[in-house]
DNA sequence: CGTTTCATGTAAGTCGTTACATGATTCC
DNA sequence: GGAATCATGTAACGACTTACATGAAACG
């Protein structure tokens, strides 16, 4: 008997609705925070994961409060179909990384473009990584309250855009100057 | 006036069709080999893909070769609608981590389960890390002839899959024995 | 001859993004 | 009163996945 079929996305919803009734605002807020760093999601779809769950008894709406508010409760049910979700072997890692292909064809682009847009987003993966050191400062500063589940996750951010930012400093001055030259170059095969 | 609204898929086709006329098959397979790393594509993608931009002109369809291969070319207006999206600046990274909702969410999860998890997907990505390495040495040996943007993008892979090593390493054994006192089980370990 | 691999494509459905519409509440 | 923010939701589209259907050629 296959329940509701649960996408990785409601599933989440589902796991921090165990924490207590919360409304699809606090859900996107709370989802941000908490796993934002490698699961991304948008108000849509929460919205929307949230009514297709209250259909299949996964939640239940409650009344609404002060502003609209709606709140959500996980259900017998819900809980469930989570147990049973994160049973399962989770599936392997998607990176979509734009910049990358940039790179990749870069013999395409005037070098000092491509290196214009690696400086750029080396700057947002800086103050990402900035972030993350903030948050782990607090963790450490909190002792041993802190969530093992959540320092292993922000760990994660950590060794991940460090690695990145490792990334972009290793990379040779040739890709954004001496392109110049392989701009003539048809491209060489291996 | 706005060509054809060309998205980063297409776009890397018409990138790789610059090196000559392909057909879908060809186009798969190199991709995977190329981008592969940091952009996943499926075969469906590419056929439709190819049809649209066929439509809209970006590439012509060649003579039914052998075994019904077509080949597809770039024609001009291929190579303008390429330059043109080359030159944008590349969106924001995408991370879409299974295994890390998991562990977010590994209070409800046995820990032993969790502990195979972490193991099993820490395996596929020690021979992921390896399969780079073998093609950085493989670069090395052919000297100067590899291509400083594919070398670029490897080290984006190796970087990448050692953070990633790293972390599994560094996780503590806690995540997969902590609520079991007794660890007979290493959990992770390397 | 039959199996595998090559090769192209379609169909159906899910997932995700963007933009918009609506209105309540707070704050100045 | 007016602006900003909170909060919910819909509509429309675009992107991606999975599964399937079809057949040619190579290989044994």
């Amino acid at each position: 008997m296959v329940g509701f079929p649960l996408n990785a996305t409601a599933a989440s919803l589902l796991g921090f609705l165990h924490e207590g009734p919360m409304t699809g605002w606090d859900l996107v807020a709370l989802a941000q925070r908490r796993i934002g760093n490698f699961w991304s999601l948008t108000q849509s779809q929460v919205y929307r994961e949230l009514a297709a769950m209250a259909g299949a008894g996964l939640v239940e709406a409650g009344e609404r409060g002060r502003r609209d508010r709606r709140p959500y409760a996980i259900t017998a049910a819900g809980r469930d179909a989570f147990a049973a979700w994160i049973d399962q072997e989770p599936g392997s890692e998607t990176i979509r990384f734009p910049l990358l292909l940039t790179v990749a064809f870069g013999r395409h682009l005037p070098p000092d473009r491509l290196a214009m847009f690696l400086a750029r987003h080396r700057a947002v993966h800086a103050e990402r990584l900035a972030g993350y050191e903030r948050l782990q400062a607090e963790a450490a500063a909190a002792g041993n309250h802190a969530d093992p589940f959540a320092l292993a996750t922000l760990a994660f951010g950590l060794a991940h855009e460090r690695a990145v930012l490792g990334w972009f400093d290793g990379l040779p001055v040739v890709l954004g100057a001496e392109a110049t030259q392989a701009a003539d170059d048809p491209g060489v095969e291996g």
